[in-house]
DNA sequence: CGTAGTGTTGAGTCAAGTCAATGGTTGTGG
DNA sequence: CCACAACCATTGACTTGACTCAACACTACG
């Protein structure tokens, strides 16, 4: 079953990561109706004060959840890939509390919130699996809160590195040597709350320590062990299951 | 009905500030079992790497959510208010990715993981209530990474007294000129990712500013809305509906 | 070939950290 | 009642990681 049969299959099999589905399940999710939405670069998804009506889920590209201060700062609170829902944060809150922007061009395929809603209540199994997926995205919020506060720069970075990877590897995402990461440092600066200059200098010295390779924005990892020990980086927040990545 | 008939009360009016609970949701809330453990200060609630099979809730006294880093550095990634629950985060996850801890002598209500998730699923109410609560959890853990990530050190101590305030205030917890801040220096500074030092100038810059008083750890507010703009605060990620606090 | 966006670098500054000492308060036991 | 200990708050002197400002280089693209 590679080539899937409906766009929301790639829901159900990130769902089932965390959480059973039967068949029935399945079937009943692969049944609802969808949309399909081309996202721009820098267009956005959600913003901060909608009521969403519907329910995205990523289906290609990459996509970033992030708040601004007042004065105009902005911080990134989370990072979206292939597979990953986009909307479950606000299933069942009135307002959205921040914002969810296409990092690169993306497909997002779009349900009803409200027949997700019915959906979950009359299958127990799906409500519960999109109850988890908010709550692995909130552990990985409460990680990053540790990231920015307590770890210094290079650290930070190497995490985030390491995140990336391990939830690109379970999507089979990465390819030989890495990944892209289709990001600017200014971006990378607002994951890390950082500057961009001194991600920039950061990024130079993790290369210069053998830590990683950069050839454009395709990072790959010549000591990936390493990077996990200078970033700091335990997986078991992530709840994939399992143990280390080979 | 000002004075609880059972300990869960708490409970339901907490869950009903954010989600519609009828009078059978709440009933049946009330009719589970519990029991009280009362807990001392820095007495653990949650380790990480538990498995919890228990929910609590907090009825007396504070609590707060911490990760620590490899090198024992620690973050507090969340602060609880009577009335919190504490486990809805680990409702349908194997295993804790953090430690929640006692800040004061605490009383916390235990109510058996397994059959909460029955009600959930027999009433969907209360279900949409847990899941709801813990969606709120996930926005002040986001506000939480941008506090800490993208502002001066006398804007996320000021946003975080602003939090506290308000959440204690929608709790009917305040006293006339403030609240009390059961914490220490060096906690507050694990919240903010600061150092206990630099805490302390700040706290004392803010003091001395007029933005607040303190009497051990009394903490009042000459100028409530001058303390807000410090600390950058708007409290739609709290979700209490309504507006500003007067 | 010009322009815009991004990446890179240098020089100087500053917010926050580190280290270390002093003071205050609370509680305990003699 | 005092002495002591433990814990916490406060302060000073010094260091440093990260920021700011500003220039320059590279690449993609029309």
């Amino acid at each position: 079953m590679s080539s899937p049969k409906s766009s929301l299959e790639l829901l159900t099999r990130k769902l089932s990561t965390h959480s059973p589905l039967d068949d029935a399940d399945r079937d009943a999710i692969l049944a609802l109706p969808w949309t399909i939405r081309t996202i721009e670069p820098q267009g956005y998804i959600v913003r901060e004060g909608d009521v969403p009506a519907v329910c995205g889920v990523l289906l290609t590209g990459f996509a970033f959840r992030h708040k601004l201060t007042g004065d105009g700062a902005r911080q990134i609170v989370a990072l979206h890939i292939p597979g990953d829902p986009l909307d479950f944060q606000n299933f069942y809150l009135d307002e959205s509390d921040h914002n969810v922007q296409a990092l690169t061009r993306s497909d997002v395929a779009l349900i009803d919130r409200a027949e997700l809603r019915e959906l979950s209540i009359a299958r127990p199994n799906v409500g519960r699996a999109i109850f988890v997926s908010t709550l692995v995205d909130a552990s990985i919020f409460r990680e990053w809160i540790l990231n920015v506060g307590r770890r210094a720069a290079p650290a930070r970075i190497a995490h985030v590195l390491c995140e990336l990877g391990v939830r690109l590897e379970a999507q089979g995402l990465t390819n030989d040597h890495g990944y892209h990461l289709p990001m600017t440092q200014e971006q990378l600066a607002d994951v890390v709350g950082l500057t961009p200059v001194h991600v920039n200098r950061t990024l130079k010295a993790l290369e210069a320590g053998g830590l990683i390779k950069r050839n454009r924005r395709q990072v790959s990892f010549p000591d990936w062990q390493a990077l996990r020990d200078v970033g700091d980086f335990n997986q078991r927040y992530l709840h994939l299951g399992g143990g280390q990545r080979a």
